[in-house]
DNA sequence: CGTAGTCTTGACATATTTCAATGTCAGTGG
DNA sequence: CCACTGACATTGAAATATGTCAAGACTACG
């Protein structure tokens, strides 16, 4: 019933002490399993609860009506998936599953509990969203000013790195069982374009997206093509704190 | 000294009493005025303040080394335009003005008193970082999903709605002095393009964008144009409260 | 063993960028 | 009042990136 990796991110992003951490556990219900390519939750809904990711990749999207859809971020264990709707109460995107998933529901009515009586973890919750934030404004970027190569690799790069700390210390093989149609809903090009580019990094001995698993041969590489730069993955460490 | 912009949208998004709306008001610093294309805060910075937008455009964007900028969002009176820096306190990318401003500064220590007298509030200003997010996600499928006529029409539908939002009821001309390279770095195509999409907008008889302001001709093309459909926009109305 | 989904590749169509030249306009100083 | 300047807008032609279409190959799974 503990919901571990979402803990652990809490207490990386914030000062959460012990009664807390108690608290916050308490208020994460059982642990459910889903199958991949299932709807955690749906954009218009107006659930009574929040979701801890805990096992598995996630992502969240915007659908439009005739069928384009954006992926808007991948979701790694640990992540709060969907605490926006909280304080927002209507979702205006979805969160769906890529992988089999385990979750965990944390009920509204014990969110305001928390809220009003550890302003801290309330302010650590917040920050939890903002720095979901700062993904989207990479992705924002990434989609509005570079180049499919790139872009993509770039991806790459974000991704190995939020593996790694989320606990996967994959060297350079990851489980990755991602397909390349979902890729293109990421990166804003066609399925078919991704396939080029995943051919020529292939072909480069840059890396290897193969049926499910995420090979890097040249990191190094991959993170110059990407014109990849960390810091806005390492503000984690820097926060305020109210005592 | 009344910052009345930010308060009134304070209190659209969340259901603040006059107490905190006193303590929110004393929060506030003087009003600052400040020119075009001036940085309000900047990446990489720690502020001990936050800002709200009292008067004028402005916008957040992110640079690249290599002076790629990319828009992230752009904002208009009332907006808390770095509360996130707030919660975050490293801020992870810039806010500059586009036209003349005037803002206000928010000492983070009157922050910090106000979240732990008013969990109230702290939920509201958590909301009002979350709804700028949702202009962002917006953004992203914007960016990602839509070719350039679309996504510029969509662009300005948006920003005629939120402008009637923040009070400027227009009719059909706005006051809008933005050059065609800044909307070449919101919406991720080159200037040139830019100018061709508003050439094909003028000859539609769809809109004429000219020096400095923006005259909507056919508003309903428009909108067919962009594939807009300002749901999002609307979740403003609603929200939780822990009263 | 077949089927469905994914991947791969090539040829071609289209959107968008880049380059280069010219035009417009507001402000500035003579 | 006029010439000059610099920022921005406009346009065409050529180059490039990316999308679309079509066909075949691979793999997992019933």
């Amino acid at each position: 019933m503990t919901p571990e990796p979402f803990l652990a991110r809490l207490i990386a992003l914030g000062d959460i002490d012990p009664q807390e951490q108690g608290a916050i556990a308490a208020a994460c219900g059982p642990s459910i399993t889903l199958e991949a390519n299932q709807t955690i939750v749906e954009a218009g809904e107006e659930p009574d609860f929040s979701v801890a990711l805990l096992r598995g990749i996630a992502c969240r999207v915007n659908d439009l009506d005739d069928g384009r859809r954006q992926i808007l971020a991948f979701q790694v264990p640990g992540d709060g998936v969907d605490l926006y709707g909280y304080a927002l109460k209507k979702l205006d995107h979805s969160v769906v599953t890529l992988t089999q998933c385990e979750i965990s529901r944390i009920p509204h009515a014990m969110l305001d509990d928390l809220v009003v009586r550890y302003p801290q973890l309330a302010l650590t919750l917040w920050r939890e969203t903002i720095l979901d934030t700062s993904l989207m404004r990479e992705q924002l970027v990434r989609i509005g000013q570079r180049p499919a190569m790139e872009r993509t690799a770039n991806l790459f790069c974000e991704l190995i790195h939020r593996f790694e700390s989320a606990g996967f210390q994959g060297g350079e093989k990851y489980a990755f069982p991602i397909t390349q149609g979902t890729l293109a809903s990421a990166l804003g090009i066609s399925t078919i374009h991704v396939n080029r580019i995943l051919k020529q990094l292939r072909d480069d001995g840059v890396m290897m997206l193969s049926r499910s698993s995420l090979i890097i041969k040249d990191r190094r590489k991959l993170e110059l093509l990407g014109n990849f730069n960390p810091a806005y993955l390492e503000t984690v460490k820097l926060h305020r704190t109210l005592r």
